[in-house]
DNA sequence: GCCTAGGTCCCGTCC
DNA sequence: GGACGGGGCCTAGGC
């Protein structure tokens, strides 16, 4: 076990990555706190300080502590101790107990590299932006959150007849959060500018609650359809949906 | 390569734990895309089909897949290329193609025990619900989302006055989106009780645009204590906080 | 530092 | 299966 810990040790103070596995137990204290009982648990122990405990299915780790955190290395009897600690954003710590044998991988990794994801709603509002026609003749974008002081809105335009219109887009189906959110918006603009103010959704899609409520509010909904699977985003078209009458 | 190939492929059919370690780039589409270029890169395959592609740094999979994910192996020239698909809920893919040296390790591993959390909103909603003098006197439980159909609420209660109360609670501090929450049920309950419904947000803080918005609906907030930090949830406080006058 | 909102959010739960 | 909200959410961008 000491060389173990020697072995382990080595690995962090050369800031390598440090691959763990073995049967542990772990216990987690900070803004919530938890306990996971022994079974074979993966440990992943990044240069920058990042700890993560993944069990042996889903996608997330069960455990885990953000860049920053420091790791520490302890003996108790026959069992080797990691313990992760953080001070901030409050004082957070995660102590996974070894019970048997671990199989200890430490890798130097280089990597400067930056990932470019093509299909966030930034980029659906830039395309949107160029063909606001989609959205009605005669509609003229005044910001992509450029001017607006507390400019939350993804896009603000002007109608034919002078109207505000506040668009929220959304890149996957709108939900009752992107209505309220879009009222927010509507409130503040009514309130301190003195003109009318539409207020629409732009989506792939919207939940039957959140139609309703959007249209209890006097707002819109076009549906939206993109494609953004290819390595760059495309509009492929935007219609206007109402609930028709056999709806209710 | 072919013996490397033969490696990987034996460790995912045996549903082993998987662990690649090496220099690749990786492509990912589906409901967005990306495409990172060449870099040390940890990629993590468990038995479930969960598929991770780590960098150096951060917390985060730089790129993922889901349980219900298959993964593939080809060689390509000199290289080895692991393609993770999934259908559902749309076609999505991750290429990850190495082109040096790869780091491979498998482990098998046991593991059937499910973690416990202490601290979550459910939790301090049963604290709450036992203790609701922390709020006001002579207030009363009539459900923790039991017999309300759609019981979205966190708490109702009933004030000495036979009015309703709504009450929204947050593990940590209130923003905008708590408030807005809140209004939607309150107005949900007016509409359909014929009674005065009030509303109590109740958290370990608000933000000033948060508060504002509250007090401008006629709700009230709480600032709530409590510690979770230590296996159990304990409530250490409750204390109704309103603007003072020189907040503005 | 706080506030705000997006995310390939994931995840559980309830309908 | 969709819908809805929590999460130790994390992370990026503004201020």
């Amino acid at each position: 076990m000491l060389e173990q810990k020697t072995i382990i040790d080595r690995a962090i103070s050369s800031h390598n990555l440090l691959i763990l596995v073995g049967n542990a137990n772990v216990k987690y204290f900070g803004r919530a706190s938890s306990k996971l009982s022994n079974g074979d648990r993966l440990v992943i122990v990044k240069p920058d300080g990042t700890f993560l405990v993944h069990q042996n299915s889903g996608m997330k780790a069960i455990n885990y502590q953000g860049p920053g955190s420091t790791v520490k290395t302890f003996l108790s009897g026959d069992k080797l101790i990691l313990k992760s600690e953080r001070l901030k954003p409050v004082h957070e710590s995660i102590e996974v107990e070894f019970t048997g044998k671990i199989e200890i991988h430490s890798f130097p990794m280089h990597d400067d590299k930056k990932i470019n994801v093509i299909g966030s709603e930034k980029q659906l509002a830039i395309q949107l932006e160029q063909n606001m026609g989609f959205i009605e003749k005669n509609l003229k974008i005044l910001t992509n959150e450029a001017d607006v002081k507390r400019g939350f809105i993804d896009l603000l335009a002007e109608d034919a007849e002078g109207n505000l219109v506040a668009i929220e887009l959304k890149r996957r189906k709108a939900g009752l959060d992107a209505v309220t959110q879009l009222e927010r918006y509507v409130m503040e603009l009514r309130k301190r500018k003195n003109v009318k103010v539409r207020g629409i959704v732009c989506a792939p899609g919207i939940t039957p609650n959140a139609l309703k409520l959007l249209e209890s509010r006097g707002f819109q909904f076009f549906n939206l359809k993109y494609d953004a699977s290819q390595m760059n985003v495309r509009i492929e078209g935007l219609e206007k949906k109402q609930n028709t009458l056999d709806f209710y």
